[in-house]
DNA sequence: GTACAGATAAACT
DNA sequence: GTTTATCTGTACA
């Protein structure tokens, strides 16, 4: 399959998103190739939405949301955990697709590896729990702040395209406090690597409210 | 199956 | 000093 180019990035959220579902991540470290079908992520779009990091204005951490599409923004979240994000958009529009899950594919034993590596797991890792979440996506195919703003059309960490899920549910994003009323979270719902969450059930054929 | 507490540090005010 | 786009083990149904 081949590699997606910027120009797939630059595009409204809302059409990014549901596009890179079924596509494929892929993470060439320096120990080896771990990747994962993409099954489920979260648009999060502009300063005017509530949720996105860019809410707060250009700092330090968003300033890679502001610039060009196509780089991944990768942030520390409660002190322990990493989530990976998909610029989108245009240069000057802060804007970003969360890559909440993955099916694994490749480098499974690295994957199972890292994941039990982790300090506070005692108990063994079954693959539907390598990947069902944006901080153990993370873990699972070693992501940290040293890849923050690499480039995805690059030759260490992009995305590919695949075939695309035949059913697409839409849900409020999770984990927030604010921005709940908009339906930006995607998902394969036949998949089951989507992660673990209530919201499965509080869905939608559509994203909405629709807005850019 | 659901509910809750606690871990933990960068970025921000 | 406060916030946080999470995950895990434990407790209970």
């Amino acid at each position: 399959m081949s590699r997606l180019g910027r120009d797939h990035y630059a595009r409204d959220t809302l059409e990014v998103a549901p596009a890179l579902l079924g596509c494929t991540l892929v993470h060439a470290g320096p120990d080896g190739v771990t990747s994962g079908r993409i099954v489920e992520v979260e648009a999060y779009q502009g300063e005017d939405d509530p949720a996105c990091h860019a809410a707060a204005g250009r700092t330090g951490r968003t300033e890679v949301l502001y610039g060009q599409p196509g780089h991944a923004y990768i942030y520390l979240i409660y002190g322990m955990y990493y989530c990976l994000n998909a610029v989108t958009r245009a240069q000057g529009l802060p804007s970003a697709v969360l890559i909440r899950a993955l099916e694994p594919l490749e480098g499974l034993d690295r994957m199972r590896g890292r994941r039990f590596a982790r300090a506070r797991r005692r108990t063994p890792v079954v693959d539907r729990d390598l990947a069902n979440g944006p901080g153990k996506l993370c873990d699972a195919l070693g992501l940290t702040l040293e890849h923050n703003r690499l480039d995805l059309t690059g030759d260490t960490l992009w995305i590919e395209a695949g075939v695309p899920p035949a059913e697409i549910a839409w849900s409020p994003r999770v984990g927030i406090k604010v921005g709940t009323e908009r339906l930006w979270r995607c998902f394969d719902p036949e998949s089951p690597y989507v992660s673990r969450t209530r919201l499965n059930h509080e869905v939608a054929s559509e994203p909405s409210p629709v807005m850019s």
